[in-house]
DNA sequence: CAAATAAATCAACACGGTGTTCAGTATTTT
DNA sequence: AAAATACTGAACACCGTGTTGATTTATTTG
């Protein structure tokens, strides 16, 4: 990732930028390399230097994304003695939010399914540890099915909150995830 | 719908077969329509007598799927001043799980993320009157933020369900997620 | 039943994006 | 400055698209 050239720096950069754009506006099957490059500026043929295609492309842009996603987590997971899994909602949430553009075009209306789906697998591996912790009278299998219900509701909120423009902040949001994590039907009383 | 020559049901109907096999191997992106045609044994250009596309043919499979989906929860929705809505889970999951062929295409691994979306949309619509009935204390936005949540976590538990060969019953995993939006950790208590 | 109507097939067409190649030009690195 | 490396531009065959027109096959109507 370091050593490169400095001109292959610029053209992945000039592209990746590029995709990040057109994400938003189109899903990813309906880009094609042509006007990926045209918006980048630079030749076709050097796309295909670097890239098989435009999925090539966004793989390596979704790798980038888990790296810093889950490096901005380690200090999460790592005071997870510390917190309640619950807890631990407002500060992913939070990390959500500084990392806002890079999400908006995965989790966002064109996102990958795919890929959200894989960030909570191995989330799920990280948190099932503090999860068996707190809770020493659920079964490993009944854990997983919370965290799978959970996470899924955790995920339809961030969309909801992206798609309004992230308008209230992360903390309020994460909250009410809390309240309903913790409680239930019970957020309603 | 019913008064259309045989020929053009017959048609129709391998279309709509072939595509939904094929989105059991690929998502949508990746069919085209020269091998759906020769999966279906139709000619390409009789494809394009009815679609323009590969995604006008989904739609259209689409609106089916939502009707019958509306259809089957009428009853559901109907008694619906009878159950409160963390109850009204076990007879939505039963349709789904009725329904199974046509959803394992649309909610399954290459499924369309926004027409399950909209489903739960309209679904919020018609819940959104009972949720009030039966918790006049909380506001129309925390109820929204409540169903956001749920309706995201039974949709996680599905696709988990779909994706493990729909071993469990329906009962099961509806009991779970009632369990679970009723008391939410409680449920690992 | 036969004539009229409607639908499916087949082949051909221009079009546009793909992925590759190669010679020429620009930029790094040593 | 020389050698190595990366980008450009143009050309290429390939493949799927969407359309058209002539032909064959099936359905409906009188």
């Amino acid at each position: 990732m370091e050593k490169m050239d400095h001109r292959v720096r610029i053209t992945k950069h000039l592209l990746r930028n590029a995709l990040s754009v057109l994400l938003i506006e189109k899903p990813i099957a309906a880009i094609t390399v042509k006007e990926l490059c045209l918006r980048a500026g630079i030749n076709r043929g050097t796309f295909y230097a670097h890239y098989t295609d435009v999925y090539d492309l966004l793989k390596s842009i979704q790798q980038e994304m888990e790296a810093s996603f889950f490096e901005a987590l380690r200090p999460v997971l790592d005071e997870a003695s510390q917190l309640t899994p619950p807890k631990m909602t407002k500060k992913i949430f939070e990390c959500i939010e500084a990392n806002a553009d890079l999400c908006r075009a995965t989790i966002g209306p064109h996102g990958d399914k795919e890929f959200a789906r894989s960030l909570i697998r191995r989330s799920k591996e990280l948190c099932m540890i503090s999860y068996l912790r707190f809770y020493p009278n659920a079964t490993e299998k009944q854990i997983e099915t919370y965290f799978t219900f959970v996470s899924g509701g955790c995920m339809a909120l961030m969309e909801r909150w992206i798609r309004g423009g992230m308008t209230e902040s992360s903390a309020v949001l994460a909250e009410s995830a809390e309240r309903i994590m913790e409680s239930g039907v019970g957020f309603l009383k």
